[in-house]
DNA sequence: TGGAGATGATTAGCCGCCTAACTAACCCGC
DNA sequence: GCGGGTTAGTTAGGCGGCTAATCATCTCCA
């Protein structure tokens, strides 16, 4: 969770920094930091809302993609996987196991055939749990987006994705300088 | 940081999975995820692009306080003072601090009058620090939200807004229960 | 066939954020 | 004045994210 401004400035004072500052773009600014502010509130309210379910944001993601397309069967998967679709490195999902794996949600086991690879299992109990907690999730999810219609969601959704996708692209960038970097330094 | 899906789950497959679960509104779980990932991955570029100047975000948020009005003189401010406009807890503001005043960018001073008080005070190095990052924040700002045109911008604003405004009315409600628990439970 | 490099998972250590508990100082009413 | 509740700041401990380094295994090619 980032550190974040709680009141955000008002337009007339971006106003007046643009001044002092030329590289400072008043709409770019208002929109960036109210995007940062409402992820962060939301992220607030996800997290209060696992807490008083004695779960993690982490650790329910790990258990939503192993319980998996809803419909389907559980399914076991390594944790490269798991890392690749929920967004962070192996390691963390390797700290997220060993608790879950503490408290039987999930269970680690060597996989078939390449012998560095584990499979992790939703367990029963992880099943139950995860079900428990899932209506009260959805329901949370409804409330947060109550005061928007369904055209201002579908509005909000184009947005966003415009911006996650300019972001997506800026990391693709930053990628490459760094691989570049590395090919100009062989060895550091 | 929070662990999210890199990939959101398309809208057919939340339309399957509102016919086992009556409580998943479609358009409020699209809109949710999306919101969710954009401020993932927007706070992503902010923190890597901070670390390229070898500051945090908590430390850039402290060291934007402190220089406060863009426009006007650094003020001296209270830790408790820094935690409200921040929206963390005192102890955070406590560590964040603790490393700035170790990399003599702020320093900490009794304060007036009440002896309880700390004024923390941007150092001029802390200063000459935060003018040589902020016209490149600026730019960040500017190239991430480059895709969405002024009117897009305005849009977006408001409707951030709303959502904000819900989260902040949910988690007073979730304190006021709070309150009311720890009455009527006076001594645990 | 055998060694180099790639690819799994894990470990160790840092950081920021949290809550809970503590200390010191203040204020207020008797 | 002085004791109780309040408030400021800090400390201690936990968690979850990250990177970098380590170890085991696999793969591929000379």
């Amino acid at each position: 969770m980032l550190l974040m401004l709680k009141d955000l400035p008002r337009y007339e004072c971006l106003l007046e920094a643009a001044r002092r500052f030329p590289d400072l773009d008043p709409t770019a600014c208002e929109a960036y930091l109210n995007l940062l502010r409402a992820g962060d509130e939301a992220e607030r309210r996800r997290e209060s809302f696992f807490n008083e379910h004695h779960i993690t944001a982490g650790r329910f993601t790990v258990l939503m993609l192993l319980y998996d397309k809803i419909a389907g069967e559980p399914l076991p998967q390594t944790p490269a996987d798991l890392a690749e679709k929920a967004g962070v490195t192996r390691a963390t999902i390797t700290g997220l196991v060993d608790t879950l794996e503490r408290d039987q949600l999930v269970t680690r086991e060597p996989g078939s055939g390449d012998r560095r690879m584990m499979l992790v299992h939703l367990t029963t109990k992880g099943r139950e749990t995860l079900e428990a907690i899932l209506p009260g999730h959805f329901r949370h999810m409804a409330e947060l987006m109550e005061p928007l219609t369904d055209a201002e969601r579908r509005t909000l959704v184009r947005l966003l994705n415009k911006v996650a996708g300019k972001a997506d692209s800026m990391a693709e960038e930053t990628r490459c300088h760094a691989a570049a970097a590395r090919v100009s330094l062989p060895s550091p």
